[in-house]
DNA sequence: CTGTTAGCGCTTTCAT
DNA sequence: ATGAAAGCGCTAACAG
């Protein structure tokens, strides 16, 4: 329990050279004799010596580490994302924490990542246009996942789908299959991030002709057990919607859930679709047709995007193209 | 866009005091004249400053940083886990970051969080005697939550279930529903964390006094398709086991799977269960029996048990008690 | 109650 | 090819 840990200066006394040369083999910035470059190699792998990042960072103004902001990782479809971004931050050296996130704890994030990091992820988070300012003048940049764009702040980038575009291929899936009285469950809060999922919806439904009347929108947490709830005597009202989707994959399990509980069947009285394509999905009973979010690519532009903007070349809002997976649910 | 960070310095000037003076009503550290106080925090507000983390980890060997070396966070118990420490460690002020960790990179990681973090959780993971006693050296605790001790190694300290008293109870459970011959799957590599929960499943069967064959040990790598893989012909198989055991849900979802696909009916012909109770495994048709992985008490234990270590207090590994959640696929 | 100052461990310019 | 030294932003002894 040393507590101790060598220090530079030690492994420059040691190898009998000054620190300035330490830093030159360990960073390679400048030219050092073969036989010096040995003996320095040696004191450190004598005294186990590793560098100290926090001092690195003061000196550099650069942590290599990003922070990603999240909703919930209870969620798998957020859990599957940070995984991939982790994944691609590793490969360039950058080490990622992630912080669940609420807009209560807003005022504090300024302190708490000064000094912390070189850039941002919002995971389905938004921030108000303040704090991002402040984090512009910083020279932090900020990459916004699963949310669209702030409006009049060019500060951030976004990377998400053109969900208009998607849910119009679910809709017309669901009218072949003779629906035209589509449900939506969305999530409660008007200022949650996923509400612009509902608005597109509404656009996608508008753009297929088909009404959709505010009692088929139905309003939960985000949750399976409250989706479930919220639902649950619905589904078998008579003269209802033959047809519904999730905002989010975990509600559309929920909703599975509660018409089992309630004896309805899958697809024949009520087709069911989610919004992500979460592992779960391909194992409820039946399993869901489902919008296959592609959250590999996505973690792989996020970093790319995020390297760009901290380089300080141009990056630009990003919009990808997903693929519907079709199960037993429609 | 300007880069700009505002100082210390600065906030002095403008409040015409001197440096210390700001860092005493910021770290309430020293009595101030209220009205010195005053013009401080103005300063402060007017600056929009922030204190630099980089810069006070430095001086004061304390970054308010941990690390979670985890295995793979598409499974939900260690998101699950990831979460809760989280959620702990957020009210302590510590901001955690997660590094989805294999044996080869171990070599990369002491350089990567030298002077990066106060402390270590492992969730399924295991490190060699040398990074440990590294670590040690360091003074940088160490946690190990779902992984046995280290055996020689006082410096880590673990947290887990018993699992040969928790596997006795659903084995007696599936004895009293008349199965004598239960299968186990587990992770294919010996090497690997869960081994331990195979290790406690063969005490608990002979403990019970039930025979455990070799051939009714199958092995996959821990994930949902590989487990549905490794089963498919053997849940066929004439003179089978009656019962199945994952050792993680996902394994047993994959089972559940593979006995859909295969026709075999649930829990009438073959009985399954899991070890740790992720939401997916309530909606698996049909529902899986688990042992409830108490997530959220050992995530509140984990950090408590951190900060008895960073704080030097003696600490001592903790044995959790576990509950059967009883549902229908046994 | 407030200011001066010495470092924390590192990088890098500028001499040599 | 190597070394001396300044300084990144902060804390805390010490002096007044």
């Amino acid at each position: 329990m040393g507590e101790h840990m060598a220090t530079r200066k030690e492994v420059a006394d040691r190898a009998g050279v000054s620190i300035a040369v330490v830093s030159y083999v360990l960073n390679d910035s400048n030219y050092v004799k073969e036989e010096t470059r040995r003996k320095v190699l040696q004191a450190i792998e004598e005294l186990g010596y590793e560098t100290n990042m926090a001092a690195r960072a003061l000196k550099m103004r650069k942590t290599e580490q990003l922070a990603v902001l999240i909703n919930h990782l209870g969620n798998p479809h957020e859990a599957g994302l940070l995984l991939r971004i982790e994944e691609h931050a590793a490969k360039h050296n950058y080490v990622l924490f992630f912080q669940t996130f609420h807009k209560e704890q807003e005022s504090r994030l300024k302190a708490l990542l000064h000094g912390r990091v070189d850039g941002i992820f919002l995971l389905g988070q938004s921030l108000q246009e303040e704090t991002l300012r402040h984090f512009a003048k910083l020279g932090i940049p900020v990459v916004s996942i699963t949310t669209p764009a702030v409006p009049r702040c060019d500060h951030v980038t976004s990377i998400d789908l053109d969900w208009t575009a998607e849910y119009r291929k679910l809709i017309r899936l669901l009218k072949a299959k003779g629906h035209e009285r589509i449900a939506y469950m969305a999530i409660g809060d008007p200022e949650h991030p996923l509400s612009h999922r509902l608005k597109a919806f509404r656009q996608a439904m508008e753009q297929e002709r088909l009404p959709l009347a505010e009692p088929d929108i139905f309003y939960a947490d985000g949750g399976l057990q409250t989706a479930h709830e919220a639902i649950r005597t619905k589904v078998t009202a008579p003269g209802r919607f033959t047809a519904i989707v999730g905002a989010n994959d975990l509600m559309a399990a929920g909703i599975v859930a509660a018409c089992r509980a309630s004896g309805v069947r899958i697809p024949q009285e009520l087709a069911v679709a989610g919004s992500e394509d979460i592992l779960m999905s391909s194992q409820t009973a039946p399993p869901l047709t489902v919008i296959h979010y592609p959250r590999e690519k996505v973690g792989e532009i996020a970093m790319e995007v995020m390297l760009d903007k901290m380089r300080k070349r141009p990056a630009s809002d990003r919009i990808l193209q997903a693929e519907i997976v079709e199960r037993a649910s429609l």
